[in-house]
RNA sequence: GGCCCUAUCGUCUAGUUGGUCUAGGACGUAGCGUUCUCAGCGCUAAAACAUGGGUUCAAAUCCCAUUAGGGCUACCA
């Protein structure tokens, strides 16, 4: 039975990284029908904080990976490692130590500028302190492991030293804890972060001595800036909600995230959440970091954007315009169907469609298409008006009036009669069509747009 | 500094048992077309196997070195 865990730390925002990370272990659950299992890692007392763990699992919910059972505090287990700390310290696998800070940081210093691999002397190592930090007799030796993604994984043990793995008793460190917890829940992989690879052969060791049988491990590449460097929280001062904030649908960035550092068999782009689980393989996961690419993701938001039924869009878009707007529903309606083609994000809709609702005032000048005398652009103007006015209601919304109105277009230049009519309605230089917009404005309101702008010429 | 990981177009990548690769796709860029603009859509173009050695009849694919980039090097995770 593969059960896999996400395990990220409330000690910041959660991020991209953390995000992929997830959908990599949720697919991989689903791909091999195990467990997908959430464990909130909050031993750092002083860092952890509850708006960053409700920030993990809202964003979880909101991509839609679902994790078995109730979620695993580290925090909540602290009787289990103390269990584990007793045994190592009767073993002599473990002892206190209590230099101070100041002399450990002297001694790491002395060490680097010798030009030697920084770590701990082990002077309080046959002292029988009975207080003090918990460190670790890290035994010299070569340690290895197969890497899902990477193959044969070799380290030397001797440069580590005896590492803290508690602070006491009562407060056990990473290396240690998820030791434990990985054992103790039963996890089978373990998938995560490239960074968490100098990691590995201290959790190893540590299993080996304890006589746990260590899961299988499976190290993504690092999602990088695009100058390269590890995407930090602090990348464009985003943690992941942001996206959503800014109008990003959750199945483009489930897509955009499985594109980075994964490829479906076929080159295909776009995949729903279905396809993933049915071809996420470990073995097609990239070894290389990947740079994030800001104009993807705008790219499938896009995609997924004008591809979202009319009604779901809607739905979609409630936060994200007025109240005023909300009541007029069948305009809005017909609006989003002009404007979904030309969205990046939901945030966009607000922006482009705003003059459906309540022309903005333009200079006359924007009227003019290209060197067309002013008179003639009125005159064309009003040769729409009348041809307008003769129409029933009914009569715009039928091919033969657009059809009608672009054979006037062909006469008299189309530029010169499309180009300030479509003005005339939007008010700006780039907009959908004016047969569109006459559409879904209807006869009054946009005589009443074509007057206005006859009488801004006049003006002028 | 030490240890570890990595290396195909600007970016994400196809290429995984070496030949079918004059290296394919997508984003982006440029051009053209599509009822004025924008968007969309269609077509076209430019654009890469880091370098040097091997192995082999044959290497983007295997080996080694170099170079470059990244990660880790906490009483953080």
């Amino acid at each position: 039975m593969v059960k896999v865990r996400f395990a990220p730390s409330p000690t910041g925002p959660f991020s991209l990284g953390n995000a992929r990370t997830a959908l990599f272990n949720w697919l991989f659950a689903r791909h091999e029908g195990g467990q997908f299992l959430l464990r909130i890692e909050d031993t750092d007392k002083e860092r952890s904080q509850k708006k960053f763990e409700k920030e993990i699992i809202n964003s979880l919910i909101w991509l839609g990976l679902n994790w078995h059972g109730s979620i695993v505090y580290q925090s909540q287990r602290l009787e289990i490692y103390k269990r584990y700390l007793g045994k190592l310290l009767k073993e002599g696998w473990a002892y206190y130590c209590n230099c101070s800070l100041e002399m450990l940081e002297a001694e790491r210093q002395a060490q680097l500028s010798q030009g030697l691999a920084p770590k701990y002397s082990g002077r309080c190592r046959n002292l029988n302190n009975t207080s003090g930090v918990i460190r670790f007799k890290m035994p010299a030796k070569i340690i290895s492991f197969h890497d899902l993604i990477r193959g044969n994984i070799k380290f030397d043990t001797s440069l580590l030293g005896d590492i803290v793995i508690a602070k006491s008793l009562e407060e056990p460190l990473y290396n240690f804890a998820v030791v434990v917890d990985d054992w103790e829940m039963g996890i089978t992989q373990v998938i995560r972060g490239e960074d968490h690879i100098s990691n590995t052969p201290k959790q190893l060791i540590l299993q080996e001595v304890l006589n746990i049988k260590p899961p299988k491990y499976a190290h993504l590449p690092l999602i990088l800036t695009p100058d390269r460097k590890k995407l930090s929280s602090r990348f464009l001062q985003k943690s992941f909600g942001d996206y959503k904030k800014d109008g990003y649908l959750a199945e483009a960035m489930l897509n955009f995230l499985v594109l980075l550092g994964w490829h479906p068999v076929q080159d295909r782009e776009i995949l729903s959440l279905e396809e993933m689980i049915a071809e996420f393989d470990l073995g097609r996961v990239q070894k290389a970091g990947a740079v994030f690419n800001q104009t993807k993701l705008d790219w499938l938001n896009a995609y997924y954007l004008r591809h979202l039924e009319i009604n779901k869009l809607l739905e979609r878009l409630k936060p994200f315009v007025s109240s005023r707007w909300l009541k007029k529903k069948n305009l809005l309606k017909k609006v989003i169907e002009i404007e979904k083609e030309r969205l990046k994000s939901l945030k966009d809709f607000a922006q482009l469609s705003q003059f459906f609702f309540k022309i903005k005032d333009y200079p006359a000048s924007l009227l003019i298409w290209e060197n067309t005398p002013s008179q003639k652009i009125r005159s064309n103007l009003e040769t729409v008006a009348n041809f307008i006015k003769s129409k029933a209601r009914g009569e715009l919304l039928k091919p033969e009036f657009e059809k009608e109105i672009f054979l006037l277009a062909q006469k008299e230049g189309r530029g010169e009669i499309l180009w300030p009519l479509r003005v005339a309605l939007s008010g700006k230089k780039s907009s959908p069509g004016p047969l569109e917009i006459i559409k879904t404005l209807g006869k009054t309101e946009s005589l009443k747009r074509i007057n206005l702008a006859l009488k801004k010429l006049k003006n002028s």
